[in-house]
DNA sequence: AGGCTTATTAGAACCATTCTAATTTGTTAG
DNA sequence: CTAACAAATTAGAATGGTTCTAATAAGCCT
């Protein structure tokens, strides 16, 4: 939806490797390019995949090895699970909270001003030298609902509400 | 600091896992016990260990099967990291803000009321069925700060502040 | 061409968690 | 007391994402 420029945003981050004085070989513009294409937060298994379809031979450290150098960058913004792949956002590479759906596992951003003020307070109150924030929200995306209504109707689950 | 009654908590605890229908066996008792004593939201490993100094033969999928009993009936709360093992919250099971701490990873409870009319408008925009959030503030807690400024005090490294 | 650094690779290592199959414990009925 | 069944527990294997290692390949600079 609302995408900032992507070729723009491939510039930057292709800038910021070259900045921090490594190369920027085919499978590392190939990873930019499949990182930024999808719309959904790829995890580094696909990316892989994505790679490959054009260097087949790419191993999967080369793939890891690059996010790292993009983390250090600040270029791309790690989503951790502990259950499954962390996911990456390299469209918004700064915090900002996301959707997670409990069922299919996508990941959207959420297009919402988080209160900055309140960090300086929580920091004077807690003696915490606050470095970065994290913020979900796990639910259940539109089209998991619209499966779970023709599916098993009849199923009064576990999908209570609580926060 | 602020903390619940204990007692009271662990009455609760055991109360949910016999109204589940399972037994309260010393394990599982010792289990509560180690987690609530605990004021830093202890790792499986932890909670493992502090069960093996009272029945040392316990399995480690003791622990983890209990924690899944507890988790069943929102009776903990689980804390999910990528990189380190996932931690326990049992004394207040319902989910609300931690500040974690990169250099020592302690985790603490921050009392601060979280604004729960936004998640129907947030449901509203984006059509999710929002079932819980998670917000941390990762940071460096002040014990380690203290550390820092004594052990390498010309090192300025990469402890720039970005939210 | 030689020599150096950097990039890349395959596969091993790691580690928290989950799974599996077997054993133990507890309880209830006869 | 004991047979029989269900629940709890165990050791160890399996899993899966991530990181590490040691070796090779590719660029680049005189």
């Amino acid at each position: 939806m609302a995408q900032p420029d992507l070729e723009e945003r491939i510039f930057e981050m292709k800038q910021a490797l070259l900045d921090k004085g490594v190369s920027l070989t085919p499978r590392r513009e190939k990873l930019l390019e499949v990182l930024l294409a999808s719309d959904n937060h790829p995890s580094a298994g696909e990316i892989h995949e994505g790679v490959r379809r054009y260097y087949p031979g790419t191993s999967l450290a080369t793939i890891y090895n690059t996010i790292e150098l993009l983390k250090d960058t600040g270029q791309v913004l790690e989503i951790e699970f502990s259950g499954a792949a962390n996911r990456y956002d390299g469209r918004i590479p700064v915090s900002h909270p996301h959707l997670i759906c409990l069922e299919c596992e996508r990941v959207d951003d959420l297009q919402l001003a988080e209160d900055d003020g309140s960090l300086g307070e929580i920091a004077k109150a807690t003696g915490y030298q606050i470095v970065r924030r994290r913020t979900d929200y796990y639910g259940i995306c539109p089209e998991c609902q619209i499966k779970q209504g023709e599916a098993v109707p009849s199923k009064g689950g576990d999908s209570t509400s609580d926060v």
